[in-house]
DNA sequence: CTATAGATAATCT
DNA sequence: GATTATCTATAGG
């Protein structure tokens, strides 16, 4: 069972906001996803705002691919192509609450407590596994496998985190009460 | 809980 | 040469 057809052939929000719930495996670590963002081509805080270069290439080409590129000199980041083919949007998985694989993951990232395993892109990365070597490739078939959550999920939303521009676009989405977050969302007044 | 500093290197202008 | 979709450790409320 994998997800169903056409679901990363829409919009990076609506995306974002459907993969909360969803198992993602890499190699057999992972669980379901806590946290993402959207990002798309019209988005100054986008890789893709200004059009095409080397490093973005994945983004402008076909959907339901892995995009990873490295962050700060040191972290690796994980987002998943959608929108139309070509479109340059994609969907950014920013935490994950750990179920499979958790031996694994705790030997990679050096600690036992699950809530600092995937807690954040660069933290998730690591405990998974990924690196730029797996940069375009399809999220259908191993390494990658996606399945639908079992149950309902609120979902919180909220600025995103670490940008310097459209600070305030709320394209931030979180699962409601998970302790698997990389940051707390403000609850509304 | 928030706020800050420092590490560290590819990418883009 | 400036910027960056982060993490860790530390200090303070």
């Amino acid at each position: 069972m994998s997800l169903p057809d056409g679901f990363f052939a829409r919009d990076s929000v609506t995306v974002a906001r459907d993969l909360i719930g969803v198992r993602l495996l890499f190699e057999g670590r992972g669980g379901p996803i806590v946290e993402t963002e959207a990002y798309d081509r019209d988005d100054p805080a986008s890789h893709t705002y200004g059009g095409p270069t080397p490093r973005n290439a994945v983004m402008f080409g076909p959907i339901a691919r892995a995009y990873v590129y490295r962050i700060y000199g040191m972290h690796w980041c994980l987002n998943l192509v959608c929108g139309e083919a070509g479109g340059g949007s994609a969907v950014l998985i920013r935490a994950l609450e750990p179920t499979d694989g958790l031996y694994a993951m705790a030997e990679r990232r050096g600690t036992g407590d699950a809530r600092l395993m995937c807690s954040g892109p660069g933290k998730l990365c690591q405990a998974l596994g990924i690196t730029g070597a797996d940069n375009g490739l399809e999220l259908d078939r191993p390494p990658f496998e996606l399945k639908p959550g079992d149950r309902a999920v609120s979902i919180l939303t909220g600025p995103r985190i670490g940008l310097t521009k459209a600070v305030d676009t709320p394209w931030r989405f979180g699962a409601a009460g998970s302790r698997f977050l990389s940051k707390p969302f403000r609850t509304a007044a």
